[in-house]
DNA sequence: GAGCGACTTCTACAATTATGGAATTGAATA
DNA sequence: TATTCAATTCCATAATTGTAGAAGTCGCTC
């Protein structure tokens, strides 16, 4: 007796077999010619398929013609921005930290908090206390309410109503509302600056990194003494603006 | 009692849910927070996560973040490519239309048989057979060998094997073997032209379209009266050939 | 050092789902 | 007219799969 039990093969493989076929052919197929070149029962192909263009993953084409869906770009170009934000940043971020010889960093959400994401050190002895991987609430710097910025109010509101903490030297805004109102003003500015109060503290100097649909993906921030980022505030806000910028439009998409 | 046995999702709805988030999110998350987000039982969202890794439909990017895969990146371009090729090969074919006075098809291949997805009449009253819809052998047009040109040698053998028919007027060539070696030499050449040996006769000048990886996807071809087939050729190719580069250029890629 | 919360793995069970098979349509061929 | 064959739909059935629930880690904090 033939192997007649081992032949079930669940949903998910077989969506992948549909849709690994069609990116194969780069041409529609009828769902027959799936059933066919999958091997698949036909009763198993046409229910899947059908499920599948209720969801988007596929679209008919013509009469019979069944091709990928829509859905399946946006995953697609949703998987690609990230990647590329990434490469693009980092090196932006070293080209912006060797111009400047100061330590730049790329930072990134995680619900409500901020992770420091890349790093470029600076020749001299100065210290940061965020090294890679740092994670700190949103609300404790400069580039964690610009990772808000883009969100609506209600949102933005919310997720520092339920992220924001106290920082270790008290400094940190925690009320929701101001933090809220700050992140969309920065936001909107397209730059955000945090001094210390106290002398010789660390000063950061963030703008946002968006995709093109405005969304906030990353920022990129120069992390340096609050004296040196007084004295050269013009260039360095002027620079971490342009680094954004650049990595933004190397990421241009066609219109 | 609450309505307990109406939670059960299938599969797809639960991948769909996951992929769903993440491209919201524009983030990884943690295995354990899709199954929060989603309401899925944790052990369902853990296996249903590990099999989607197995696929690559998603990848691990650090200690244990979730995100969107790789494959779905090939999914989403090759679904974008097509829409693409075709929106701008319209366009391009119209221009050229009214830039020779002559008509102009594009066409795509399905399976076996060439299809013509788009036309551009000329103002004339030179009349074509073939409208839009028609389907025809590979082997009765130059359009439909260049389809198979970038095919390996085997494939391409294997498909006029199976689909070459004779044409109506006995014309067209019906050798596998010869079809085979006449494709690839156009292709390579971005230029397939075919001429009937009778007056007044229908000539097609075509060149192909392709995609990145250099696959054919389609074809570009003036349809006209032999004779000024004939009196106009140096012009003729050389314009629908830069036509196949326009469009192809037009999708261009970045990288 | 106990307790908590985020995170992960495991098992057993019910039933949803993929499957085989057969019936139906429509167009093309003989 | 009969006969293919592509294409589609329907049904009953077995068993794969999603689920509940609980147990097990690891890092915290109290």
């Amino acid at each position: 007796m033939t192997d007649k039990t081992r032949t079930r093969v669940g949903a998910i493989d077989r969506s992948l077999q549909i849709l690994d076929l069609l990116t194969e052919r780069r041409q529609p197929m009828t769902a027959y010619d799936l059933a066919r070149s999958t091997g698949a029962p036909v009763s198993t192909i046409y229910k899947l398929v059908e499920e599948l263009l209720d969801r988007s993953m596929l679209s008919r084409i013509g009469e019979n013609g069944i091709w990928l869906g829509p859905r399946l770009m946006r995953y697609g170009l949703t998987y690609r921005a990230r990647m590329d934000v990434f490469a693009e940043a980092r090196r932006e971020m070293n080209r912006l930290s060797e111009n400047l010889g100061e330590t730049v960093q790329i930072c990134a959400r995680d619900e409500g908090m901020m992770t420091v994401i890349g790093m470029a050190r600076a020749g001299g002895h100065f210290n940061v206390a965020s090294d890679v991987g740092t994670r700190v609430p949103l609300n404790w710097t400069a580039s964690g309410r610009l990772l808000l910025g883009h969100l609506d109010d209600e949102t933005r509101l919310r997720i520092f109503t339920e992220s924001a903490r106290p920082s270790e030297t008290g400094q940190a805004e925690t009320d929701p509302a101001r933090l809220s109102r700050l992140a969309r003003e920065e936001f909107e500015a397209r730059l955000a600056v945090q001094m210390s109060a106290s002398e010789f503290a660390v000063a950061c100097i963030a703008a946002p990194i968006c995709d093109d649909s405005g969304a906030c993906l990353a920022t990129i921030s120069i992390v340096l003494p609050e004296t040196r980022a007084r004295s050269a505030y013009d260039e360095l806000t002027r620079e971490v603006q342009n680094s954004a910028r650049t990595i933004e439009t190397a990421l241009g998409r066609r219109g």
